[in-house]
Formats: structure tokens, sequence, C-alpha cells
DNA sequence: ATGCATTTGTTCGTATGTATG
DNA sequence: GCATACATACGAACAAATGCA
């Protein structure tokens, strides 16, 4: 009576393995399983774009709404961000930076089972902008010493920041130059212990230098962190300007 | 773009009080003095673009080099923003928010001396999102109570904040139809007191629905804040998700 | 500014297999 | 055997958001 329409339209799989279409699993949860195991891999990696639905589905041999189960129960799981007119993204391993503690850089990064690398931008003496001086207590225009650094987690950038630092502390550019940290170079010239007075935390949209330097399109926001950093006897000894990629980098505050 | 008649290049002023052109102020100083007042007005608003500076020369009738002097120096005092290719823009007027403080929201904004108001968006019963039921501290997909909320300062939305609660906080909804705070509705089911456990900060663009609500172009980034408050107990009380528009709202640490 | 291509979201309809009573 | 309910799977078409030239 029925028409005989052709009961197999689905193509097979080109290079992976097949899924199986017997009474066992459904093929949506397969599917689930093969990319939660890809992304597991590292391929596609955090922030990538997935394939179009309509080529997933070519790919697995079966119909878009199959594939899109699919895909929603891995957005559920939070492995998958799915934004309609732009297509899906695996999730982005979020870096937490703990704001408080008195924490490093390398140990940020170390506490989240990552290599933490650096690249020293800028190091000079410049004249305070009118920010930064209000930060660092000095009058407008007062000297004072940059370093511009770029910091990366297993090669990838998760910070872009500023470091001004008064004048007043003689040798210190030389310190800076030579330490392999911002705390080793401060306790060379007799500031040995430091901690954050304040934190003022805001966002905007990055500009081109930003952009590329932490490898993020230019419709990716920033964090943009301000923070003064005194001394035991509170004295300003640091204003420092960071720059995070979100939502590579998440700040949080724990009191 | 073009007013009525720009035909001369020193025309009179057309509505405002003329300038003085004898030898007491400076012409610059003068419409300096005038654009500050009406910044301080209210027109144009916080973060409104100023005409174009030939336009406003003309409106003046004075050379633009005269005009730019005025803006010059209402940049450097911090009341405007110059931005080459783009235009000038009036200062936002910051709100910090002070994050630790036991702050509720009108309290927050009076301490910047504006009016607290607040449109409830929603109020209802639903199923946790993820996140959320992490946050909570319940299984996925558990009952929790939603209230979503547009808040203003003088009138201008400066926060868009769901709070879930969870579900075994019998009454709740009906007390926060009624109360006028979230911390009045708390203590009518009997959480007489809570406190702030952990805030988590990112970034990103909103949606068309956020950006209308908060009055922004959807290039402006949105401060977003988690929150998880637990009762004197240790028990989770509310989950909440904040969106600030930048650069309206800075969040600020202070230890 | 406008239109176009791409991509996800939604809603129809159809068919099949399994479990339940 | 039969009716029902439910999950699975396929097909087509359209709606809506996005990005780009």
């Amino acid at each position: 009576m029925t028409v005989a329409a052709p009961p197999r339209v689905a193509a097979p799989p080109p290079g992976a393995a097949p899924l199986s279409r017997d009474e066992g699993e459904a093929l949506w949860h397969q599917i689930a399983r093969v990319l939660r195991q890809e992304i597991a891999a590292g391929t596609p990696a955090p922030g990538a774009r997935l394939p179009a639905e309509a080529a997933l589905a070519t790919r697995f041999g079966v119909n878009r709404h199959t594939l899109r189960r699919a895909l929603e129960a891995l957005a559920r799981e939070g492995l998958l961000k799915i934004e309609r007119g732009r297509g899906s993204f695996v999730a982005e391993d979020v870096l937490d930076y703990a704001i408080g503690a008195r924490t490093r850089f390398s140990e940020w990064i170390r506490r989240h089972n990552k290599e933490p690398s650096g690249r020293i931008l800028r190091l000079e003496e410049c004249a305070a902008p009118v920010a930064v001086a209000r930060g660092l207590g000095l009058r407008a225009g007062a000297r004072a010493i940059l370093l511009e650094r770029l910091g990366l987690a297993d090669g990838r950038p998760v910070s872009l920041t500023e470091h001004y630092f008064p004048a007043r502390l003689r040798g210190l550019r030389a310190a800076l130059a030579a330490a392999a940290s911002i705390t080793e170079a401060l306790r060379a010239v007799g500031v040995d212990d430091y901690r954050r007075q304040l934190t003022r935390v805001s966002a905007r949209l990055p500009d081109a230098a930003e952009a590329g330097l932490l490898r993020i399109p230019r419709t990716r926001p920033l964090l943009v962190a301000e923070n003064v950093n005194v001394d035991r006897a509170g004295a300003v000894v640091e204003f420092g300007l960071a720059r995070y990629p979100t939502p590579r980098v998440q700040i949080v505050f724990e009191p």
C-alpha cells in the first residue's frame, strides 16, 4: 500500500567510525558522544566554531533534527555555546583570576595546570598620564617607570598589563629588566612586601593593537582592571592596568 | 546635518546669550563656561555626542580653532572625551559598584546622590538553568524562583539583574511581589541576614533585548557579575546574575 | 544604507519501533 | 490483536539573526 520510499537516504560517514543504526543507542546520543570525545581531545579547540549544522548532519549521515538534538545535549552540558545566526562554539576553558589574593602571574597560571610565559613589550621611563598619576598619588606629568607585558598560558595570550611605578624607586628599571618577576624586582629595591589596596573593573572593546596581541576579534570585550598596590607603610608602589580577554578570563572575588 | 543658515563665518549665535567680544573673558573661556553649564544641566546627557566642531563653531559664531580650545579645556577637566574621527562625547558619570559591601541597590544609587527606581520584568517559578543550579547547590532542573529587574538611577538604566532563589523558601514569591526590596522579602520568609560569598565577573556584548532595556548600543560591553549569597548558617539563599552597562558602571573591590 | 548569503530556530508533516494495558 | 502513548528519525519550508560586500 505504501509507496516504496527510499529507506536509506543517509550518506555514509566519510572518514570516521560509522553510527550504529541498530536498536541500541539513539543516533543523536552516539553523535553527542563522538563530539564530546573530539572536544575533549582538543579538536575543535576551546572557542573554535563547529561546522554548520547542515555540514555536521551530512558528515554523520543524519537529518539536521537529529544532529540538533546532539548539539542541544552538549550545550546543556556546557560544552557548547550555540549562537543563532553565527554557529556553535566550543566552550572556553575559563581562567579564574582571584582578586584579593596576593597572586603572582605564574602562580595564577600554574594553579590552572598551564605553563606560564610572558613577553616584555615596553620598559621605559615616561610621564605619568592623568589617571595613572592620580592612582600613584603623583602630580600629573610626573616621571614614572612603565612596564608593559603580555602574559601567556600554554602559549595563549591571557593578559596584557601596564605597570607604573613611581620614579622615586631608584634602580627599579634595571631591576625589572634583570628580574624574572615584578615581586623580585621590587624586593631588589627594598620593597619586600606589598598588597592590593583597590581594584576597579570595567570593560571595553579592544583597539587593533590589543586585539592583535591577545589574538581576539575586535568584537570581543576586554575586562579592564585598574589596581593600586601599596607597601606595608601604605605608600603606593605600583599602579596596574590589566586587560584580560573575555570569556577566557574571569575575575573572581571571594571576601 | 546643516543648521539653518551657515552663510557667514562670524554668524551671531542663534538663540542663546551672545558672547562678549570685549577684552574681558577670552572667547574660548566663555564657550567652555556655556558648555559646562549645559552639561551640568543634563543636555547633552552623559555619553551623548556633541555636535561636530564645525557646527558648534557656527553656533557660537567663532572660528573652529577657538572652539577647539574650549573643547580641549573641557576634555582636560574630564568633562568631555574627544575621539578622533568619531566626535566629542560627554563623559559618563561613573557609578562605582562596591563589591563585598552588603549593599542594597537603593543604597548604592543614593550614595551617588541619585534617585533609585526599578521595574520588575519577570517574577516566576522556573526550572533552574545549569549554571544557576550549580550556584544554588541544587540539581539541574530543580525548581527556583526567578526575579528579573531593571534598576534605574535618576531614570537612567544602570543594572539588569536576575535573582534566583531556591524553591524551598516557601512564600517568597508572594513576598517578592509585595515587598519593596529583596532584603525585605527575604526577611518576610525568615532570612534575616545574608552575605555575598563569591562574585565572578566577566563581560560580553549585549543581545538586542538587553541593549534596548539598558538603552545602550549593541557595541557597548556589559559587565556581567554572578554572585552567590548565603545566610548566616552558610546555606545558599540567592544566586544573582547582574548585567551593568559600561562605562556607566564600574565594579570596585576593596578588601 | 541595502541586499545577499550563511546559519540557527521553529513549525509543519510523515514514518517507524517500543512499551503499556 | 488492538489502541494508545512516547521517543526517535527524516523532509520541507520558513523565520530570524548575523556578517559581509
